[in-house]
RNA sequence: GGUGCCUUAGCUCAGUUGGUAGAGCAACGGACUGAAAAUCCGUGUGUCCCUGGUUCGAUUCCUGGAGGCACCA
């Protein structure tokens, strides 16, 4: 049985991975999956870049517009699906391609995460209103409580990182740390990761285009139609909260494109920071050519 | 042309009764296992416009330049 592949192609915001990503595709005459978590939902298609009708015409895209922002999808459901699909398309195929800028669903796919049992999410809106009527220090004496071992490791001034802990341990009635192995888990297929890179300012370049792009093709009309979701989670996303800033009269609209310009810029660099360290990534320029791209991703496939 | 004011971090500015300087924003570095385009933590990055002079020591005081702004001609 030959050998299975899967590309995964990182980087940051707007350096270019979608064109990369299809070229790739055509040449090995596969399809691709979409690892990016704001292009999971229909509604949202100006604002998050999705590949254009065109593009998705040249290569079978996976996880575009698949799901509603009425509708809740972790991580741990998009590793599971993931997972899913590439067992079919490797029956018929021997390289797939990935393609995204979330480094967390990334590594979800190519390294694993651990398992947790569902969790009842109103254990989350609870311990939400916890921290708004009592604070951080009631969840951090919480956790201190029920797990010690992670408390000791937690960023303490993250309340995303204290509620998630939280929520496992009441929700299972055992520490959070008790589901952690950090260990990578066995995949039946190996992984090439490559990684776009472009100078600093190339990139802030390629972001204030796309960002002005955006506006001229009506993000302003799609986030309109938004307005009554803006407290759903996936609409807290750059390009959607600036414009329901702009759209409800708190900001112009020369501001607040400064701001998604701003944050877009600060999200590439959360972004380099993820991939960084990851060691496994083969960095190579952004502007490199198919024929060149493709003899690196074959030798790394040997 | 004259008079006055200004010139300090990428930007807007504060400050030093003479001991080489600090805020906001921007930027940069990092963390992050089911909220991840989220969330959180950390970091001043500087010919104090140039030039002489006074002084143990000048970004600060003085001379002379340069640039900017305002007013008067």
């Amino acid at each position: 049985m030959p050998k299975k592949t899967l590309i995964s192609i990182v980087g940051p915001t707007a350096i270019g991975k979608t064109a990369k990503a299809i070229s790739l595709a055509r040449y090995f005459d596969t399809e691709i999956i979409s690892s990016d978590s704001r292009q999971f939902y229909r509604e949202m298609e100006i604002g998050t870049a999705v590949p254009s009708k065109k593009e998705l015409a040249a290569a079978r895209h996976h996880f575009i517009q698949h799901k509603s922002i009425l509708d809740t999808y972790s991580v741990g459901d998009f590793e599971r699906d993931a997972l899913q699909l590439l067992q079919s398309l490797f029956r018929k195929k021997d390289v797939t391609v990935m393609v995204g800028g979330s480094g967390l669903y990334n590594d979800a796919v190519v390294s694993g995460l651990d398992e947790f049992p569902p969790i009842d999410p109103d254990i989350r809106k609870q311990l939400n209103r916890i921290l708004k009527e009592d604070g951080l220090e009631t969840l951090r004496e919480e956790l201190q409580r029920r797990d010690p071992s992670y408390y000791a490791q937690v960023d303490r001034e993250n309340p995303h990182r204290l509620i998630r802990a939280l929520e496992v341990c009441i929700g299972t009635d055992k520490p959070y740390s008790s589901f952690l192995s950090r260990e990578k888990k066995h995949r039946p297929f190996r992984t090439v990761a490559i990684g776009l890179e472009a100078d600093r300012e190339r990139i802030y370049e390629r972001i204030d285009t796309r960002v002005d792009g955006m506006i001229e093709n009506g993000l302003i009309e799609e986030v309109r139609g938004l307005q009554k979701h803006k407290h759903r989670n996936a609409l807290r996303t750059v390009g959607y909260q600036e414009i329901f800033n702009f759209i409800e009269g708190k900001w112009t609209l020369e501001f607040a494109i400064s701001e998604i310009k701003k944050n877009t810029r600060r999200f590439a660099k959360r972004q380099m920071t993820w991939f960084r360290k990851n060691k496994d990534i083969l960095w190579v320029s952004h502007d490199i050519s198919d024929a060149e791209l493709i003899s690196k991703v074959e030798i790394r496939e040997k």
